[in-house]
RNA sequence: UGGGGCAUGGUGCAAUGGCAGCACAGCGGACUUUGAAUCCGUUGAUCCAGGUUCGAAUCCUGGUGCCCCGGCCA
């Protein structure tokens, strides 16, 4: 088997790219990622990414990286960086093909000319306010421009004044002649052009005027050669507009396909929301380990492989949908299941003293790291001695039924080590339970006795004098409800924010091989879940997040 | 009758006139030195009404429901 990331897919696109090379509309597949940098990205935009560069993939095609960079007023340098990394990290090479519609200002401005010249453009002296009631409603037919007949010889001396800075911003725009009468408002004579006097992070101070994204758009796709420009169902009423430029400017004529973006249970996906999460500093910043952003999904500990299995599962179509948010989190599982070491970490310790044990005794088990596969796992020494930190959690004093953990007079085995068998509860004042005392058989080292009993319940544990400290950081939703706009009356997604989705825990017990861990490297903290280590993690001062919790069975019985 | 689009188990996606299937979730069991993973089994769906056809999720007609569009944003 070859691990090539894809199977060959089918979907409605596939259908109607097969139906081009078929009829001959098309020879090869050329697609386009193509971001506005004014945010990061999000899952949302691996979807489409997956579905830009597989798509092509799969037909031995290519795809250009593009920024929509056509409002200054919006995008900076910041963004188009991080969409780089975030795409590169999502294990996708768009090669020497990076562009941005920006390095189009030049052939979109002649093309601009050439249209007013066919008399399909004219410059308008309507204000926003005005352009908006001339512009009629969803079902009463727009009026014309009073400034819709001027000759093109005016026009094109007011275009160039506008190219040259002789009016203030919102003074005029160049509009597209069509008609104002359609029931398609994006027809009814859309504006080509603003007046921006606006420095751009690329071109500067080089223009004043900037090109509408449906005019930039499909030039640009143009320009490129892009075959299939995939985007978003919001767009569909634009697909008319789009091909109407094109076909006026009779050059290269890319196909506009419409799917349905992304939306995940719990999770807001728009990036003017986001940017306010971290604005208002709900979150830290675009990279905080809750937000659904790659970048904060990589320092969760996300791989990109798992990000696109799930691109690969969730399927494409012009259906409005929700994803369950589990099965994210199942991909996950999925692939962390098969590359994660598997270590020991007491996330809320209890104290264990084993009376029968050598009081300054030590020894060191060697221990797999894949317990499923340890003829071919590497290995490291792992200390046990006299006193150890278990779970919290798998001791009670009172067991319920079907608990197979610790408790008075109950055995259990600890992984890897020996049986232990809980003898004594010292508790503090408050009755609260501090330390444990037990008694170990030394019959059972390495986590079998010879006579072969049963024992139900497998612990983790970590020697208390040779344990590292560390800070755990559980995350859980931003949100409390799947739905993020099921809002209050009178209320915005932010009430429904979830207080409690960061739990920071400063008194884990960690195996002393954790020392090494290197930032984002997956581990599983055995019967806990997957971990890896945060950027602010420093040797003496350990941080690790916990990327997604194991499947925890016992805590649903217990429901 | 503004225009455009979409309806298949709880969720997402298949089936392109021929036995409605896959994944997640759920439920039951086996196994287990992770109450994980794995394995086995299982509940559950074609928006409605007509029509065409030997046969309709698929084609036709008429409804219903949901989404998008009145930025000099993308």
């Amino acid at each position: 088997m070859s691990d090539e990331t894809s199977a060959t897919l089918s979907n409605f696109i596939t259908d109607i790219i097969d139906e081009h090379l078929e009829n001959g509309r098309f020879d090869h597949v050329h697609t386009r990622f193509p971001p506005e940098p004014n945010g990061y990205l999000h899952i949302g935009h691996a979807k489409s990414i997956c579905l830009n560069f597989g798509t092509a993939q799969q037909y031995g095609g290519l795809t250009n990286l593009r920024f929509d960079d056509t409002n200054p007023t919006k995008e900076e340098v910041e963004y188009v960086e991080s969409i780089k990394a975030d795409v590169k990290w999502l294990g996708f090479d768009w090669d020497d093909r990076l562009y941005f519609a920006s390095d189009y200002f030049g052939v979109l401005y002649e093309y601009a000319i050439q249209l007013i010249k066919q008399g399909n453009a004219f410059v308008c002296d309507l204000s926003a306010e005005e352009l908006r009631q001339y512009r009629g409603t969803l079902t009463e037919p727009g009026k014309n421009s009073p400034y819709r007949d001027r000759s093109v010889e005016e026009n094109l001396d007011l275009f160039k004044r506008m190219k040259a800075g002789e009016f203030a911003d919102g003074s005029r725009t160049l509009r597209a002649k069509i008609d104002m009468s359609s029931p398609n408002l994006n027809m009814r004579d859309p504006v080509m052009y603003r007046i921006l006097h606006e420095e751009h992070h690329r071109t500067g101070d080089e223009w004043c005027i900037y090109p509408m994204y449906d005019y930039a758009h499909c030039v640009s796709d143009s320009q490129e050669h892009i075959t299939h420009s995939i985007c978003t169902l919001e767009f569909e009423d634009h697909r008319p507009l789009y091909d109407w430029y094109l076909d006026q400017l009779g050059i290269f004529h890319s196909q506009q396909i419409e799917f349905a973006r992304l939306n995940l249970t719990y999770t807001v996906m728009s990036k003017r929301k986001l940017l306010q999460l971290v604005k208002e500093g709900t979150v830290s910043g675009w990279d905080d380990p809750r937000m659904p952003t790659l970048s904060g999904m990589r320092r969760r500990g996300y791989t990109p492989e798992a990000i696109r299995t799930f691109a690969e599962t969730i399927g494409v179509s012009k259906a409005n949908s929700v994803v369950d948010v589990e099965l994210l989190e199942h991909v996950l599982r999925d692939d962390l299941n098969n590359r994660a070491r598997r270590v020991m970490a007491v996330v809320e310790p209890l104290k264990v003293i084993i009376d029968n044990y050598p009081e300054n005794g030590e020894e060191f088990f060697d221990v797999a790291y894949f317990p499923y596969d340890r003829e071919n796992s590497p290995t490291r020494p792992v200390p046990f001695s006299k006193e150890i930190y278990i779970e919290r959690s798998d001791f009670m004093e009172e067991p319920v039924k079907k608990f197979y953990r610790l408790a008075p007079g109950q055995e259990v085995r600890l992984m890897n080590a020996y049986y232990i068998t809980c003898t004594g509860v010292v508790k503090d004042a408050d009755g609260e339970v501090v330390e444990l005392h037990c008694t170990y058989d030394p019959e059972s080292k390495g986590g079998m006795s010879p006579d072969g009993r049963k024992v139900r319940g497998t612990m983790h544990w970590v020697s208390a004098r040779h344990a590292l400290d560390a800070e755990l950081r559980l995350y859980d939703y931003l949100l409390t409800k799947a739905d993020p706009y099921d809002i209050p009356e009178g209320g915005d997604f932010t009430d429904n924010i979830n207080p409690d989705s960061l739990q920071v825990l400063t008194g884990a017990k960690l195996e002393p091989s954790l020392k090494d861990a290197k930032v984002l490297e997956p581990f599983q903290f055995m019967r806990q879940g997957f971990f890896c280590a945060d950027y602010d993690s420093k040797e003496g001062a350990l941080v690790f997040n916990r990327t997604i919790s194991l499947v925890d069975t016992w805590a649903k019985m217990q429901k």
